[in-house]
Parts: C-alpha cells; structure tokens; sequence
RNA sequence: GGCCCUCUAGCUCAACGGCAGAGCAGUGGACUUUUAAUCCAUUGGUUCAGGGUUCGAAUCCCUGGGGGGCCA
C-alpha cells in the first residue's frame, strides 16, 4: 500500500515510537473515566473548591485528540471520547521536557490517547484537566477531515461514514436518533406481550410485498434462494403454530432503482397479533408512534421538512376512497372497468400508461393526488381488494379489504391489514397474482403453496402491520433522503476495487 | 431509462483558454490559561480516466467512470 506524504510523515512517528520501545498500539488502557462522568463529578465537588483549585483527585481518561493549540511552553488540547469532549492543559513543567517535545512532534491530531490528571477550570471558563502523563493509545496514519467545514463531499461520506462520523456531530446524532428509535419499538412491543422472533432471510420463495427480489445461490444445495422482500408469510406461519403476538425487525431486500427514498437494503417492523383486526392495530400503531416520538424529542411533536408535525392527538381517517373522491373527483367505485377509470384519471390530468391495470391506475391516483399532501399524520383505509391479495376482505364490502396506510410527510410510513385467513380465498388470490405476472407484472407474487397450507391448520383473526424503520427514522430525525439514515449505504464499487462482474442484462 | 449538475493538495474551496492558488491540516520557528488561538517561514498536485481542438486545456469538445438532482 503506497502511503501519501502525510501518512508516510506519521508513519515515521510510528516508527520512532517503536525505536524507543514503546509500543504505539498497545493491548489496553488505564482509563479510569468516562469523560462526561468525569466533568459532571467536576461540576459537583467544584463548590467545595477553593477559587481556580484542582480536584485532589487524579483521573485518567482516553480518546481521540480532536484539536490541538499549542502556547510556548504549555499546551490546550481536547479529547473526545463517546460521551463527549475534555480539554486538556498541558505545562512543561508538569510533564518533563522530553514528554512534552513529544506531544507536539509525535503527537497528531486523529490519535487516540489516555491522559492522567486533575480536573481544574480555566481562567476562560473551561472544565480541563491539567495532565501529568499521557500515553499512545492508537496512532492514526490518516489525518481527520477539516475541523471547521467537516467532511462535506456526499460520496466520500457514504463511502467512508466512519470519516463522516468522526468530522460532522450531527450524523452521530442521526444514528443515535435512530437506536433510541429502535430501543423504543422494543419496548413498546415487549411490554404488550409480542415476542421477537427471526425468520429467513434465504427464502425459498419470495412473498409478503409487490416487489422484484434479489436472486443468489446455494451452492451445496444447487438451489435458488430469493432475498426476503418481507416477513410477512413467515410471521403469520407463527400466528397459526400458536404464537399470539409475534414481530421481527429486520433488513428486507428489493431489487429495484435506488432514489432519495428507496435503498436495495432497508428496515421494516413487522407485527401480527392475534385475535386483533386492523382497527385495533390502527390504534396500536399510532401509538407506538406517539411513544416512540416522545421518546426522541421529549414531546409528542416534530418538525420536518420546516412542517411541526403533531402526533398528540388522534390521527385523521379517511378511507381511500374518499381520499381520491375529493382530491380528484373521481369515485373509482363508479368505474369499475379498466378503461373507464383511465379515461377518468387522464381527464383529471393523471399520467398513466394505457395499458396499466385497473388496480394500478387506483394506486397512481393515491401517488399522484393523495400521498404528496398527506402532511399530517394520516391513516387511508379500505384498499380495492386487487391491491391487496393478503388482507381480509370487508364483511360489509367484499370488494375492498380491511387495510390501512399511514402517511406522514407526504410519504407512506405503515401498511396494515386485516390478515386474510381463508386458505382457499387465499389461494385465489395467490392464482389472480399469477395472472398479473403472466400479464408482465413483474413486481406481483409468486403461489406459496406451503403458505397455503400453514393456513389450511386455521389462523384465527389477526391483525398485522408493517413500519419502514429507515422512513420513521427520517421523519424523526428531518433526515430527507434515505442514505443519511443508513450507515453503510449500498454503493456502487469503484473500479479499482473490482467489486464484481458488471452485469449483462 | 432521459435530461441537468458535479469530480482540482489529506480536508474545505478558488482559478473558467494564458505561470494551478488560498484556508485548515502538515513541516520548521516564537509564545506558560488557549479554544476556528495568534504571528513568521515553508512542503504538498496524474486538476476522475482516455482521446480530441488549440501556439497553449483544470477550463472547450468527444468517450468512459464515480457521485448528486430533476423527470419517467
């Protein structure tokens, strides 16, 4: 590997480090604390202190040196570790000569080191620590990004987020955001009684979504496998073996274009109760999203987008027939055949292929005309059942199923139903997909057969739902596209790393 | 898939047909409570790759690659 000037330059400082028998990535550390603990223990006994005294006690702690002035013959610098930031005070005096020539020559910024000393305020203000010794805990070969502008270029971020992560505060937060996201899904399920469970990623045959899915091989088997697109059928398979409350959250793969709100790669939650419908889900879900906002903001409110979005008080209702009724005029229910309902979108200014399906153009109406102005939280129910070949039909409406859509921020956030559990209308459904996938739908699903027959044991009642965990993330967060809540987006390789053949399609 | 923008030092950015520059970082020096420290000096370039136009190309044109945006 060729080094750069400036790795080469700290390379040496490696070098002479380990001339002088001193190891320069040693084993561990005598960290003693945590630097948050650390200024709040300052904060605490600094009553007791006589005017700019030290604390008696002596401390050491570790982290990266993230800046660095030095001043004649003393030295400020900050460490940082996880819990935030200590500035260091270092006097010649204090450390020896030799020590502290060497933290100004062989010393950089990006290093991790553990200093030991007394906490004291300085005379700006500052709780510091007047260091006595330091040690090298990890020398860094690659100088950190710019310390005023961070790293700013949105390739290199994604492709090296732990340089992003190091240079720009507000993306650890993102991702922290995110985990008290997750920690509180958890939570929030655990205290109902759901248990968490994990079901195949290799799938045999791909199911639960309308969607193209990752094909790979088994190479002992010499079989097939298909990247989940979700869990769905496996979780309901654990609704009939007897389970009452079960989800999973997890990665589901899709093998479609990638935009500001789709990635190949992404997190759903899943859940299915039983003896539940889409009305108690729907009062579940929101929640669970009144919970988990609270939980990160401290108030059952957010702003996205410059838009406060309220989720104190009960989200709005409307079906989805109505919704597309007042925003476009049209009542699809009153053109039932194909080339009524087209002839009446285009007419409302839709832009729609001729030859879509009747239950496609009803979905493009929802695109079109309904989801970009669904701002405030809004839950759509009772789909065309064509558009939905899992969920239960309406006992009162055989033509509509019992199923909602949550949307936020003009996106759609959840997708739940009343889970269908007669086999046999289960099966038909499954025989309509096929015929959408012989008509060139590529995105409808294949027959699961064993999902067939798991319900043919029963399934009773169930409820069940579906929450994109990168979009909630979003929201919360007022992160715009879905690479900033993804750590490690999938990239295309470079060239120099031969990330596999390129594709003949 | 179509259109547009973008790629320059480790990082952030200039230069837009005429000597490739600045700030930060680095290197050498001054400075014993600084904090984007300051001050003096200084190193550092396959301007994404390849081709073309031109006396001369980072700059204009073509092909390819990466990334972003808008549309589908």
């Amino acid at each position: 590997m060729n080094l750069s000037e400036l790795q080469a330059i700290r390379q040496a400082k490696v070098d002479v480090l380990r001339e002088r028998g001193v190891e320069p990535y040693p084993a561990r550390t005598s960290r003693d604390s945590v630097i948050a603990a650390a200024r709040a223990r300052f904060e605490e006994i600094e009553p007791s202190l006589p005017e700019g005294g030290e604390d008696e006690a002596q401390i050491t702690i570790a982290g990266r040196l993230v800046s660095r002035r030095h001043q004649g013959k003393t030295v400020f610098a900050h460490l940082r570790d996880a819990s935030g930031d200590l500035q260091l005070y270092l006097r010649r005096d204090d450390v020896g000569p030799e020590a502290f020539e060497d933290f100004l020559k062989l010393y950089d910024l990006g290093d991790f080191v553990e200093a030991t000393g007394r906490l004291f305020r300085t005379r700006a203000g500052e709780i510091s620590l007047r260091v006595s010794g330091f040690a090298m805990l990890s020398k860094a070969l690659n100088a950190p990004p710019e310390k005023w502008h961070g790293l700013q270029d949105v390739e290199t971020r994604y492709r090296q987020r732990y340089a992003d992560l190091i240079a720009n505060e507000e993306v650890r937060a993102v991702f922290q955001t995110r985990s008290r996201i997750v920690s509180s899904i958890r939570r929030f399920l655990d205290e109902r009684g759901f248990i968490e469970v994990e079901t195949p990623t290799l799938q045999p045959l791909y199911g639960g979504a309308a969607a193209r899915p990752f094909t790979t091989l088994h190479n002992a088997l010499g079989q097939t496998f298909y990247l989940r697109i979700a869990v769905e059928l496996y979780l309901k398979r654990l609704i009939v073996g007897g389970f009452d409350r079960v989800y999973e959250i997890t990665k589901s793969f899709r093998n479609e274009g990638i935009d500001r709100n789709h990635s190949p790669e992404f997190t759903m939650l899943e859940w299915y109760e039983a003896y539940s419908d889409y009305q108690q889900v729907m009062v579940e879900a929101e929640d669970l999203i009144r919970q988990v906002t609270v939980d990160v903001h401290g108030e059952p409110r957010f702003t996205w987008n410059g838009v406060e979005i309220d989720v104190s008080q009960p989200f709005a209702r409307k079906t989805l027939r109505e919704a597309i009724k007042d925003a476009t005029g049209i009542d699809y229910v009153e053109h039932p055949d194909q080339a009524s309902l087209l002839r009446a979108a285009r007419a409302a200014g839709a832009d729609i292929p001729a030859d879509t399906v009747w239950p496609r153009i009803v979905d493009e109406l929802l695109k079109q005309f309904v989801r970009p102005y669904l701002i405030q939280p809004t839950f759509l129910l009772d789909y065309p059942v064509e558009l939905s070949p899992l969920a239960k039909r309406k006992p009162e409406d055989p033509t509509h199923a019992e199923r909602f859509q949550l949307y936020i921020g003009g996106g759609e956030l959840a997708n739940a139903f009343t889970e269908l559990n007669d086999p046999l209308d289960q099966l038909s459904r499954f025989l309509d997909q096929q015929r959408d996938r012989e008509a060139g739908d590529e995105e409808a699903m294949p027959i699961d057969e064993d999902y067939v027959n798991a319900l043919m044991y029963g399934m009773p009642p169930t409820g069940g739902i579906g929450i994109g965990i990168d979009r909630l993330t979003m929201l919360l967060a007022d992160q715009h596209n879905i690479r900033d809540v993804i750590l490690f987006p999938a990239m295309r390789s470079l060239p120099s790393q031969g990330g596999g053949t390129t594709a003949t399609t």
